[in-house]
RNA sequence: GGGCGUGUAGCUCAGUUGGUUAGAGCGCGUCGCUGAUAACGACGAGGUCCCAGAUUCGAGUUCUGGCACGCCCA
């Protein structure tokens, strides 16, 4: 026997009882265990970081990455899910300082380092707790026990052999990156930290003469306000389009090359006359010699020159260039370009490089020490902080007779958040860098083959970004992280790459592992992962294998942190050192998803990194050459499917002055007061505009969370995390699903029907038992005893199991194209019908009284049937909440049916079960209803009223007859006796006859607008006679005839006016308002079976209680109508008597009826 | 400055391959229903589908150019 539900539910508390199950059963491994030998469906966990809070916008990520893997298990797959923690980089680094109020590298190194990275082990585990709360209180099932880590040793090596492969092929290479620099906390900022630090400052600009070698008494004129980066000038940049002017300078009796847009502005400037001479375009100042302002290094390099890869000769220094970054809204149109102190200027240099043969190539002047203050390359300023020596440099500029102009100049400039005195300066650091760029094409064909949702991704923001490439800065001057496994040799600084520690411990004459062995003997609580980190691994030199007596030791950097999480697919297994069937059987990934922001993070490591190890190579050659053999894999890897999720808003009502802030509308209406403002934005920790994910999973529960987010838009839309609209969504589906599971308890129990009781009274024996009652599925039910063929059963069964069928291909259908929305919105709306059609329209049945047979047993199996498909359906969106269906509605199969619904099979479409006739049919009934109940609204006509008649005039003859067996469902939807279709109903109705465009659009083109004019004017009754008698319509237009036949036009009605009438696209439904007496009989009658059924609600009885009714009135009439309808009313409200007198101990309720006056009196029997 | 995305009802969002009355939920108002009832149903008000141009018999939908906003990168 079902269990009796109420209808009162918590699904925080149903939660709480699921998630017990779930553990003492072992439901997750039990899903894994069924599917055994399956085909695999891969997944790959990006691995977040557990050093800060999960915030909503993780609860989406881990809802969508739940949502998949469940279904595709459901559906027969073997889905591994595995773990994964993000704990290396920065932000682990920046969390210890923080703690220790330390800032700086300096800091780091004097507090020691070694302690200092055993803290940021320690600090990765700060939240896991949370973490691990979250993501089984959301229902995330993932193998939270066997995740993998990013600082494990076994994760480190998978990531050196990877670059160890990467170094041998020659794509691991050194170079300089030009970095926002604070000079005195010697250490690099990251753009975040850069962004947060910019304020308005006014620094020197000058005007500064370059002279022209070939053209004396003319100069480029350039201008910078950083005039401490003049000294390292190297080239002065022009733009190819923008046209340049050679003016007399009126004042200095010079000529100057600048902008020909900006002659004036530069005139006024100086206020001087600058006359133009003649224009040229940049172009054809491109190549042309100059003299820089100072001469450290012209006096040695001025003449130098090298061999271009053309065999060319040309000057190495001092050139004019192109560059596509030049324009003319501010300065001279000229750019001077000191590539070691500007992103874009090295950038140059680096092209400019890229011309030069090898070892002939320009090299980078940087005078300026990692202090900040030059070095003795810049013999003047030696020592001195660059900005400080600005003014001198200015003086000097001066003297040499090259300054053109001076003034001070505003501007946003960064400063260091830290001490915010200290201006950032770019600087050069000698960098590791991965050769990228010469897997791009590799990479942007492995992209092709992805599937990206949306698609846009894929040629839009991911695309661009791969075509855009730029070799991949890999090296970070910091501590915790993974170290880059280069050893170098003291006397040769030539260099081999590790692949492991074992490996390390194998070269000749190693030394230092005494390092670690000495920290474990100290503390041997140290988890052995950290001997592969610095400072451990910094110790460890061995003999060189170039130089005889030389030692070869470690460089000192450790790498970007984005390697480690895109190393992931083959590093979680440890692979090749271990692992490697794992590695094989759980690559590519089926399906990955992650927020937008991870296109040019996680997505781009994960491609850029299978791309170059497991694409093949777009040198085979190298490939050869490499040390460790590589399986290639066709693309796309590593991942195939990849779903690309929004940004997470959030929404709250702020008071109008501000102060105050509201989390949804009630609160704000209550206590806000006037012209509060209602606002969607991002989430504000400081803000406080968002609530906690656990404060919404205890106040409405996490499969409303869930529900929400897969329900109500696609995931790549930007999300509204508002309690507003969470809690709003809970009526809709929730509560609907679990009001319409309770009246199927409900009654079930009333009435004791049990689908297994049949089953149970064969005592399984014989073909029962060979019966998998597993998954209830449909063919499985189909063999019950008792169990009616949908086929033979009634209109309204076959209905809705046309409607679950046709609702279960879409959720299938979008389901395996990884798109929740379409799948969610079907069950929605199937869900719709059950409760608002299919169940309305059988209460009736389910009421009645009489024994379990016949349409009351086919109504129960009926929803029986549809709501154990649906809970199987929803199993992958609303975990909790089915589960907990599940456990009642499965529960009467005595343990032949799964435990958990999550073990079962998921449903499929019955192609035999779907009636699209059926289902259209239907859809027109429900119209008329709904404009009848429209009809009666406006009329004023309450529904308890019956009335005489209903006439329904259609527009066409199609379902006619189908309507008119069906007139009952209308009656009773209506309140009427009698129920009338037609087709000709030009008493109520006009008739307007319009083309069918989608099938005349193709034959007439350009004359339709003619066609519909004249059907237009024409009287549509005539046109439709003449269909009817002719089967055409036939006239002239022009020269061609044209002929319609029905199928050519459609036929819309307008009702006419004196009717109590609705109309819609396909009919018209016109009430008979006329009242006669017994009708209004019927309609009092009606009115006190309400009032006594209402009494009955307030006393609180059960719903099978006798009562026993006394009904008390002045009013003759109402009286009478009592009379003839006391049987009625006596059935209706359960009542063994009706007495027209008051009964004595029970108080008396007084009621009107229409006007008249009735006290009520109702006693329980 | 570049790339990508989004502009549809008061708010949050749907809207298939172009087809002639543009939908839902919430909110507001009116009414109804009453043994699924802290639910449900109907109706109403509310729309220059961001703007302009083009293609087409026909454009919310396709194309071009703008505008606004968001995100990412400079």
């Amino acid at each position: 026997m079902f269990r009796k539900i109420s209808n009162q539910v918590s699904f925080p508390e149903v939660e709480k009882r699921i998630l017990t199950f779930w553990k003492e059963r072992k439901i997750y491994d039990q899903s894994l265990q069924r599917r055994e030998g399956a085909p695999s469906f891969v997944f790959f966990e990006g691995p977040p970081t557990a050093n800060g809070m999960p915030h909503p916008g993780h609860c989406l990520t881990r809802a969508i990455k739940d949502v998949f893997p469940r279904y595709r298990t459901m559906r027969g797959d073997y889905c591994q899910r595995k773990a994964g923690w993000d704990t290396h980089g920065l932000p682990v680094e920046m969390e210890v300082c923080k703690e220790l109020g330390i800032h700086s590298k300096e800091d780091i190194e004097n507090y020691g380092v070694e302690p200092f990275i055993q803290k940021c082990q320690q600090s990765v585990w700060r939240y896991m707790r949370k973490w691990e709360e979250l993501t089984e209180r959301l229902g995330f099932w993932i193998h939270l026990d066997q995740a993998y880590v990013t600082y494990h040793q076994s994760f480190v090596e998978s990531v050196w052999w990877s670059l160890k492969t990467l170094f041998e092929r020659g794509d691991l290479y050194q170079g300089h990156k030009i970095v926002w620099w604070w000079a005195q906390g010697g250490t690099a900022l990251s753009s975040g930290e850069v962004g947060d630090g910019y304020r308005e400052v006014a620094d020197p600009s000058v005007y500064v003469c370059f002279p022209l070698l070939d053209r004396p008494g003319t100069s480029l004129l350039v201008w910078t306000t950083t005039p401490w980066t003049l000294p390292s000038n190297q080239y002065a940049a022009v733009g190819l389009d923008i046209v340049y002017a050679t003016v007399l300078d009126a004042d200095s009796g010079q000529r100057l090359i600048v902008a020909a847009d900006l002659v004036e502005t530069l005139a006024k400037k100086r206020k001087t006359e600058l006359t133009v001479e003649s224009t040229c375009s940049g172009r054809d100042l491109v190549g042309l010699r100059y003299r820089p302002p100072f001469d450290y290094y012209y006096s040695q390099l001025g003449t130098a020159t090298g061999t271009l890869t053309t065999g060319q000769q040309l000057p190495l220094y001092w050139r004019v260039l192109a560059g596509d970054f030049v324009t003319t809204s501010s300065g001279t149109g000229l750019v001077h370009q000191a590539p070691a102190f500007g992103e874009v200027d090295h950038e140059v240099l680096v092209a400019e490089q890229a011309r030069f043969v090898a070892g002939q190539q320009p090299q980078l002047f940087c005078p300026v020490a990692a202090d900040g203050k030059f070095t003795s390359e810049v013999p003047d300023f030696q020592g001195q902080w660059v900005k400080d020596a600005d003014k001198a440099l200015i003086r000097l500029l001066k003297e040499r007779e090259v300054l053109w102009f001076q003034e001070q100049y505003l501007h946003d400039y960064p400063f260091c958040w830290r001490a915010d005195k200290d201006p950032l300066i770019q600087y050069p650091r000698r960098s590791w860098f991965i050769r990228t760029t010469k897997y791009r094409d590799q990479m942007l064909a492995n992209n092709q083959q992805i599937n990206w949702l949306p698609e846009h991704i894929k040629n839009g923001r991911f695309g661009n970004f791969l075509a855009d490439n730029v070799d991949w800065a890999l090296s970070r001057e910091r501590f915790w992280g993974t170290p880059l496994p280069i050893w170098v040799c003291s006397e040769s600084g030539q260099m081999e790459a590790v692949a492991s520690y074992t490996e390390l411990l194998c070269k000749p004459g190693v030394t230092g592992t005494e390092v670690w062995a000495a920290a474990k003997a100290a503390h041997p609580e140290l988890p052995d992962d950290l001997k592969v980190h610095k400072p451990y691994i910094d110790s460890i030199s061995y003999d060189s294998p170039f130089v005889p007596g030389a030692r070869m030791q470690r460089v000192s950097e450790v790498i970007d942190c984005w390697y480690d999480s895109g190393a992931m697919p083959f590093a979680q297994w440890g692979y090749p050192h271990k692992g490697a069937t794992e590695f094989a059987r759980q690559f590519p990934a089926h399906f990955i998803s992650e927020a937008l922001d991870q296109t040019r993070g996680w997505f781009y490591s994960l491609t850029a990194i299978s791309t170059m190890l497991f694409g093949s190579p777009p040198d085979a050659t190298d490939a050869m050459s490499s040390a460790t053999n590589t399986p290639t894999t066709a693309f796309p890897h590593p991942f195939r499917n990849c779903v690309v999720l929004g940004l997470m808003l959030s929404e709250w009502w702020e008071s109008k002055d501000g102060k105050q802030l509201r989390l949804n509308e009630d609160d704000a209406r209550r206590d806000l007061g006037p012209g509060f403002t209602h606002h969607v934005g991002k989430m504000s920790k400081q803000k406080r505009n968002y609530r906690e994910p656990f404060e919404i999973f205890d106040t409405y529960g996490a499969d409303v969370l869930r529900w929400y987010f897969f329900a109500t838009q696609a995931p790549w839309n930007s999300i509204n995390y508002s309690e507003q609209a969470i809690k709003n969504s809970v009526p809709e589906f929730m509560l609907r699903l679990w009001n319409t599971y309770s009246f199927f308890c409900e009654y079930a129990v009333i009435d004791g029907f049990n689908p297994a009781n049949g089953l149970l009274g064969l005592e399984l024996s014989g073909s029962a038992q060979t019966l998998d009652l597993f998954s209830l599925d449909h063919r499985c039910l189909n063999q019950l005893p008792g169990y009616t063929p949908i086929a033979e059963r009634g209109e309204l069964d076959r209905w809705i199991m046309s409607e679950l069928h046709q609702s279960l291909d879409v959720v299938v259908s979008s389901m395996d194209r990884f798109e929740n929305y379409p799948a969610a919105q079907a069950i929605n709306q199937f869900l719709d019908s059950l409760s608002n059609w299919y169940v309305r329209r059988s209460r009736d049945r389910f009421w009645s009284s009489e024994p379990l047979e016949g349409g009351k047993l086919e109504a129960y199996w009926t929803l029986f049937e549809c709501l154990v498909t649906l809970n199987k359906a929803i199993a992958p969106f609303v975990p909790f909440v089915a589960e907990e269906l599940w456990s009642n509605l499965a529960s009467v199969f005595d343990g032949q049916a799964a435990t958990s619904v999550h073990l079962t099979d998921f449903p499929t479409t019955e192609p035999a079960l779907i009636d699209r006739d059926l289902s259209q049919r239907m859809e027109i009934l429900r119209e008329i209803a709904s404009l009848g109940l429209r009809a009666r609204t406006e009329a004023r006509l309450r529904v308890r009223q019956p009335l005489a008649k209903v006439e329904v005039v259609l527009n066409s003859e199609q379902h006619l007859s189908w309507l008119e067996s069906h007139r009952e469902i209308l009656q009773g939807e209506l309140n009427v006796k009698s129920v009338h279709f037609t087709t000709s109903g030009r008493e109520y109705v006009n008739y307007e006859v319009i083309p069918n465009f989608p099938r005349l659009g193709p034959r007439y083109g350009k004359s339709l607008p003619q066609i519909k004019a004249f059907l237009n004017q024409g009287s549509g009754a005539e046109f439709l006679e003449q269909l009817q008698n002719q089967g055409a319509i036939r006239f002239a237009l022009g020269e061609q005839t044209i002929e319609l036949t029905a199928d050519d036009v459609q036929v819309r009605l307008n009702a006419k006016s004196g009717w109590a009438a609705a109309q819609g696209r396909t009919c018209v439904v016109v009430l008979a308002t006329e009242l006669d007496a017994a009708l209004i009989q019927e309609g009092q009658a009606n009115d006190v079976v309400r009032l006594i059924q209402n009494r009955r609600k307030e006393m609180g009885l059960d719903y099978t209680d006798r009562i026993r009714v006394g009904l008390l009135t002045s009013d003759s009439a109402l009286r009478q109508a009592m009379t003839a309808w006391r049987d009625h009313i006596a059935t209706e409200t359960l009542a063994i008597e009706v007495h027209w007198n008051s009964l004595a101990d029970v108080p008396p309720q007084s009621c009107t009826v229409e006007s008249a006056e009735l006290t009520v009196f109702v006693q329980k029997a």
